[in-house]
RNA sequence: GGGAGCUUAGCUCAGCUGGUUCAGAGCAUCUGCCUUACAAGCAGAGGGUCGGGGGUUCGAACCCCUCAGCUCCCACCA
């Protein structure tokens, strides 16, 4: 005897080993076939599965399914991204706690230590979609730094240098001081922080009483002055042209400059110029020749160039230097201030501006195209909302700093001469024939490599290529075949660190957009509407939710809430939801299974249940079909769950099931396991591993005859009299049911029902109204009824009778109220019609509908009042 | 500071070109039921001035104006 209780983990291990044993997953470009092809948004190595994953994975899984069950060849290439940050700090993190420091070791030694590092862990993140279920081809499995993929970094870093698209210089950049790295504008998160702003007098030079107050929020930076700014309209300030003013505390003189950058009327209207630590004063400071002094190193400790404290933290320094400012009377006041600040993106460290040369890219050429195309939507977003954002980030993009001060990841192919001019090749060698040709006359072991490395988006904005090694061969068969992929299914919080940089690429290197659709999914929230995350502490492990609920189950779950672009508020009840879903699932297939056949006539219910269900199911897939064109995945799934709950457990296996111990009709039966196989293929997408044991236990199977493969079903005609008629007839069934509920009647006792006329329109269902409803009898009069209850359907009227069962105080009350409802109803719609600029303008349809509305109201109104007058 | 979007039932959301598939779905809730597929279930029910106000129209959840609240993205004002 089965359990009525579906248990997954077993099943689920099952066929996954299953699925990978018979090679379902893997894909080989095949000209007789549609090529379909997703490729994975290539999770960080160091990454453990977030919820995040699971959402947007199983979004991928269910669309690769689909297809394969399309008949296309379906491929969903997987892959890790090395995240030279990230993956660096844990590393470093690492050796700490050996007790190694970083800064011990060589380049080579510590790179060991981070492939070890990579091999051991590497892999967690992909072992973990298994368990969710993902048909990703393994085989084909990447890494953005393994040979290849790097080699392609390389070549197009030097293209991009060839073509002057690359280059070198000295910028302010965003520095991150934990990572002591350069970092992007993309990588700074401009937070709203509560800070302080100090005003400080700053004494004139020459003139013992005289001061100018500035305000800053960065009193740390003082000893970094080049000069004192101030609007040259402005009048208070205009005995101070020309004069100087010394630095408090160190006693520097700096000019006082006049620039119409400054505005009088915030803080004092004079402003310090720092041009060492601020991205607008140092453009200011270039503009006056302004000293640029950086007292700061990399670590954003103060250097000797400050003076003093010299080793402090810049945030400790702050702090002393207010105090010690205002036990010395140079600060005015402190006020309290909201202001932007940034942060790194993946350290969470305060960004300092810092001058340093790196590497960019120049953006403004290349970003045409993808601009281009995607407002046109030939590469189309969903939710096209984002389409907004992606061009106003477009049309103001900025060169992309791409160096990072880091070991690990491709490192920059520019090297470097003793007398400091540098070649950009991809080998030494190369570099030094470069060199000659310039007529550089050194060694070729005085040549030094740029120690940098870069951007880990400059490698994986390639990711859609280099997986078919499109740079090594850029017509070998696979990139021919799979490029440009179909979807991409990621979050917008990297729709321009990826998705706008891959398109770029693209365009670049294939002249073709690398995917036709960007799905972009919500954010993971919890409950509250926060953002899962570590440090919060409320995001649920995945594998925990798999174990309970089963992957089947946290797939639906997922899906039950989630259109595209909105967020996720996860609960875990979705989970449960989906579990339950799995259960009936189950638990239908138990009924089924459970049944002997016998080859006797089959019963009128049955026929018109079975026509009616083919029907019905064919305006699902039809509905199903539309939702997946418009990527509305969980409307989809939605429609697939009332199809079998509702439709097919509800309605029609409660008609066709014969009576406790009987048979069933052969000829229904087949037709019921039909059904159901039709419907296992339709859920095998959401949920494709109770589906597939289902498969298996329906029916006996050939070798590789599983539903991962199975065709996906087309749908038939559909007929809507008889969907009509299904309508109408569950409608007086839950009248009827209703009647019982209130009337405190049993479902045991069989009730007589009295139609009012001939025609019901529902000929075909009464023997389904009477099997499931319980009725002794259907009979048609014209005769008014006493001692019963009424209701309507449409504008038939329908009697039970229940001869002094019921309680006539209060169904008088009822009626009565029924009446004045109606009467309210009536009442609103003569109103409409008695309005002549509705009859005059309105179309003639409208004002039909407003006609029949009248007449079936009175018609009603009539019938009750007759009741009453009876009762 | 600029831009985009949102506000519909207790919750999460549908609602196309204004008009009976316009007030919907799922979950939750309430009331009966342990009825031999399923209590992770069955049957039934209740619940919303469509954020507020104004306008256009014969007719507005939908179009316009306005106010309020929320969210996201972008941005160097000390």
């Amino acid at each position: 005897m089965l359990s009525t209780k579906y248990s997954p983990t077993e099943v689920e291990n099952k066929w996954y080993q299953y699925w990978m044993d018979k090679g379902f997953f893997h894909s080989e470009p095949n000209p007789d076939k549609e090529p379909y092809c997703i490729v994975i948004p290539p999770p960080n190595v160091t990454g453990v599965l977030h919820m995040g994953h699971m959402l947007n994975n199983t979004i991928q899984d269910i669309l690769v399914r689909k297809a394969r069950m399309e008949g296309k060849e379906a491929c969903w290439v997987p892959g890790t991204d090395h995240a030279s940050i990230a993956t660096e700090a844990r590393v470093v993190g690492m050796l700490r706690e050996k007790g190694i420091k970083k800064s011990d070791l060589t380049r080579e030694e510590f790179l060991t230590y981070a492939w070890e590092w990579k091999e051991k862990y590497g892999g967690i993140i992909l072992e973990q979609l298994k368990k969710l279920g993902a048909s990703c081809d393994w085989q084909r499995t990447r890494f953005t730094m393994e040979p290849e993929l790097s080699d392609a970094v390389t070549e197009v870093f030097i293209d991009l240098y060839k073509k002057g698209n690359i280059y070198r210089g000295l910028r302010m950049v965003n520095w991150d001081p934990v990572g002591k790295t350069a970092l992007s504008d993309d990588e700074v998160n401009h937070k709203d922080v509560q800070s302080k702003l100090y005003y400080i007098k700053y004494p004139i030079e020459g003139s013992a009483n005289e001061f100018v107050t500035i305000a800053t929020v960065r009193p740390e930076t003082i000893m970094a002055d080049s000069a004192i700014c101030i609007n040259p309209n402005d009048e208070r300030y205009k005995h101070l042209k020309g004069k100087k003013v010394l630095i408090p505390l160190i006693n520097r003189a700096i000019p006082i400059i006049e620039d119409d950058y400054v505005t009088m009327d915030f803080g004092t209207g004079c402003l310090k110029v720092t041009p060492a630590h601020d991205m607008n004063d140092y453009e200011l400071g270039k503009k006056h020749k302004l000293e640029v002094i950086d007292i700061l190193n990399e670590d954003g400790t103060l250097n000797e160039k400050a003076k003093i404290y010299i080793g402090e933290d810049r945030f400790i320094a702050r702090k002393k230097i207010a105090k010690e400012l205002e036990a010395k009377e140079f600060l005015v006041k402190v006020e309290d201030y909201k202001s932007s600040v940034g942060h790194s993106e993946r350290t969470d460290a305060v960004i300092e501006p810092r001058l340093s040369l790196q590497w960019f890219v120049k953006m403004k050429e290349i970003t045409k195209p993808a601009l281009e195309n995607v407002m046109n939507d030939n590469i189309q977003l969903i939710p096209s909302k984002f389409k907004n954002t992606y061009r106003h980030w477009m049309e103001n993009v900025r060169d992309w700093c791409i160096s990072r001060q880091l070991w690990w990841g491709q490192r920059i192919p520019a090297w470097y001469a003793p007398d400091g001019t540098y070649v950009v090749a991809k080998t030494l060698e190369e570099a030094h024939s470069q060199f000659l040709i310039q007529n550089s006359k050194f060694k070729i072991q005085d040549i030094r490599q740029d120690e940098d490395v870069l951007d880990t988006w400059f490698s994986s904005w390639l990711w859609p290529i280099s997986v078919f090694d499109g740079f090594k061969d850029p017509n070998n068969k696979d990139i021919q075949y799979y490029y440009p992929t179909n979807d991409l299914v990621t979050a917008p919080e990297i729709l321009f660190f990826w998705v706008a940089r891959m398109i770029i690429a693209g365009y670049e290197y294939r002249g073709e957009m690398p995917f036709k659709n960007v799905y972009l999914t919500g954010i993971v929230r919890d409950k509250q509407g926060r953002k899962m995350s570590k440090s919060l502490g409320n995001s649920p492990n995945p594998l925990d939710l798999i174990e309970t609920y089963g992957a089947d189950g946290v797939r639906t779950g997922m899906l039950f809430s989630s259109p595209a672009g909105n967020d996720l508020l996860f609960d875990e009840r979705l989970c449960e939801q989906g579990r339950n879903f799995a259960n009936k699932i189950w638990n239908a297939f138990r009924l089924v299974k459970g049944w002997e056949t016998i080859s006797s006539t089959q019963p009128p219910e049955n026929k018109t249940a079975i026509e009616w269900f083919e029907s019905r199911l064919n305006q699902s897939l039809e509905e199903l079909d539309d939702h997946f064109k418009k990527f509305r995945m969980s409307d989809a799934l939605m429609t697939a769950y009332k199809l079998v709950w509702d439709d097919f457990c509800a309605w029609y296996l409660e008609i066709i099931k014969p009576e406790f111990g009987k048979p069933i009709d052969t000829t229904t039966h087949a037709k019921t396991v039909d059904f159901f196989e039709t419907l296992l293929k339709i859920l095998h997408p959401f949920m494709p591993f109770i589906t597939e044991e289902l498969w298996h236990e329906l029916g006996i199977r050939k070798e590789k005859e599983c539903v991962i493969i199975a065709a996906w079903p087309k749908p038939g005609a559909i007929k809507s009299p008889i969907l009509t008629e299904a309508n109408t007839s569950f409608e007086i069934i839950t009248e009827i049911r209703n009647t019982r509920n209130t009337k405190n009647i049993s479902p045991k006792d069989a009730l007589k029902l009295v139609v009012k006329g001939e025609n019901s329109g529902v000929q075909a269902f009464w023997p389904i109204i009477k099997k499931l409803s319980n009725l002794s009898e259907v009979s048609f009069s014209q005769d008014k009824l006493a001692n019963g209850t009424n209701f309507h359907v449409q504008t038939t009227e329908f009697f039970i009778p229940l001869e002094g069962k019921i309680d006539a105080v209060k169904e008088r009350e009822a009626i009565q109220k029924d009446i004045e409802y109606q009467q309210g109803f009536l009442a609103s719609v003569d109103k409409k019609l008695s309005n002549e600029k509705f009859v005059s303008g309105a179309p003639p349809a409208v004002i039909e509908i407003e006609r029949k509305k009248k007449a079936d109201a009175e018609a009603k109104i009539k019938a009750l009042e007759e009741i009453l007058k009876k009762l």
